[in-house]
DNA sequence: TAAAACAATGGACAATGATCCACGGTTTGA
DNA sequence: TCAAACCGTGGATCATTGTCCATTGTTTTA
């Protein structure tokens, strides 16, 4: 598909589709047409982006995102990949610790001891 | 206490602090000496800086943080500043649940299904 | 077939959240 | 007393994460 396509499926916009293609993301391949120099996007992309989205709100960053995709990249070894990601998940679950906290705090505030 | 004393008891750095300060987070008085002007910061200003330090950890921003902080002042109407603490805990509470949706996907990538 | 919509490229611009640096003045401690 | 460590001010710089724009070319559609 045209990244105008990808960018209808998946909420992000065509710039900041070219934003993650630049940083390594995700990739593309040029259309079969002669005439143009059009990117063609696969189905996959639309799942990354997704994830790309959620990922994003959660605080993770391009860096963290791009070392994941580095990691299931059929180049890496398996072993390793299975290690950046579970320290992605280790981070993660120490923000939303970090958050409970956060939470706890507030409540306090909002209950009159703050 | 002087910025340096601040910045030792917090792990904040006193450009930070500073920063802080010219952001509205929080605020200091002039020092009782003739001779300088350096500025003094009570002890509720260690308080409010752990608490920024975590905040800032699980993704709040420095606005989110100011308008927590205006809603405390005496100067603001009580509802109102339970209002903006509530809103910033439901927000919180909604990334607490997107890092839950990463973390289940990026478990699924590493036991195989990615 | 002409206008509208879309695409690629490259670079400018912006907001956020710091960090760093130079300067001149102050305090501290050896 | 004198150097080292500290302080305030102001501005420069930086990374991150985009967004916007101009230009040029292509495709779609009315």
């Amino acid at each position: 598909m045209r990244i105008g396509e990808l960018a209808e499926k998946t909420g992000v916009s065509r710039d900041t589709i070219r934003f993650y293609e630049r940083n390594g993301l995700i990739s593309s391949s040029v259309s079969d047409s002669t005439t143009n120099n059009y990117r063609d996007y696969k189905d996959d992309c639309v799942v990354k982006l997704k994830f790309f989205a959620g990922a994003r709100e959660a605080g993770m960053s391009i860096a963290d995102l791009r070392s994941i995709m580095d990691s299931t990249a059929d180049s890496c070894d398996p072993e390793v990949g299975r290690r950046v990601i579970q320290s992605k998940i280790t981070e993660l679950k120490e923000r939303a610790g970090q958050i409970e906290n956060v939470i706890r705090f507030l409540e306090n505030v909002k209950n009159g001891s703050g």
